[in-house]
DNA sequence: ATTATAACTTGCCAGTTGTCAGATGTCAAG
DNA sequence: CTTGACATCTGACAACTGGCAAGTTATAAT
């Protein structure tokens, strides 16, 4: 029902602007072609599209992805903040010294954590 | 550049969970096959399945879509506490991962990284 | 009316995606 | 060594996306 919805928005807003399919093709490099199906509803957006025709129109990236169902509505970030708010405390000193790290090795390192658990367990079923 | 490491992303958090392809499969409706072609880079995800499988591999949907270049980088602001860590970020999934322990248990984690790096200094020295 | 031109539509096809079913690799138990 | 059970990979296929080129339908101007 909010599928249905996009195509029309789409149209909506290019007429509104106003733009032709093809001038709407020039400034976001998406066929005419197919920009006149997305809007009878005859082909899907993908996200690909959806990024790049977004701007033209002038919508925020998220919002086009929350009409055609790619992202919840609420985005929901979930925070350093929010994390902390949901478990317990993250030590601010180890914080700061993982910040530090590219986020491929904070998750190596965190990584160690079940596998040190795992140890433990087998350590105390024996 | 980003996306080679969208795979590697992808499967090294589904091995650090840790989850088997068919549980993955399980808890997010996607076929065990595609889950690894894509981690293998043999196919790339469609937002359609990176929506799928980003909260059980504990990611926030807009994480996956910008690693997928689906979406441009952050618009949002930035937290406050990752403007105390002059410098780099805190993945929040590691956050929240390391919030869950206790403050001697996340110094010990944290300890590790010294001795990683020591090992593999005298592994490039060779 | 008749051209001319701009706007949109349709036919077709190459390239991808995602699924099912079956093959292959792996490892512990008998 | 063989069996059985997992986990992962491969082959084949239907479905879909998006572009190009040719077709149709307005809209204007003479």
């Amino acid at each position: 029902m909010e599928i249905r919805n996009l195509s029309k928005i789409i149209k909506q807003q290019r007429i509104m602007i106003p733009l032709t399919l093809q001038e709407l093709s020039a400034k976001s490099g998406v066929s005419p072609s197919h920009l006149g199906r997305i809007e009878r509803g005859e082909r899907f957006p993908s996200a690909y599209i959806l990024r790049k025709i977004a701007s033209p129109l002038g919508f925020k990236e998220n919002e086009l992805f929350i009409l055609a169902g790619y992202l919840s509505t609420q985005p929901s970030d979930i925070t350093e903040a929010d994390a902390v708010h949901s478990g317990g405390i993250l030590d601010p000193y180890v914080a700061k010294v993982l910040s530090q790290e590219t986020v491929e090795m904070q998750r190596i390192i965190v990584g160690i954590l079940p596998i040190l658990k795992s140890i433990a367990r087998s350590m105390s079923n024996k």
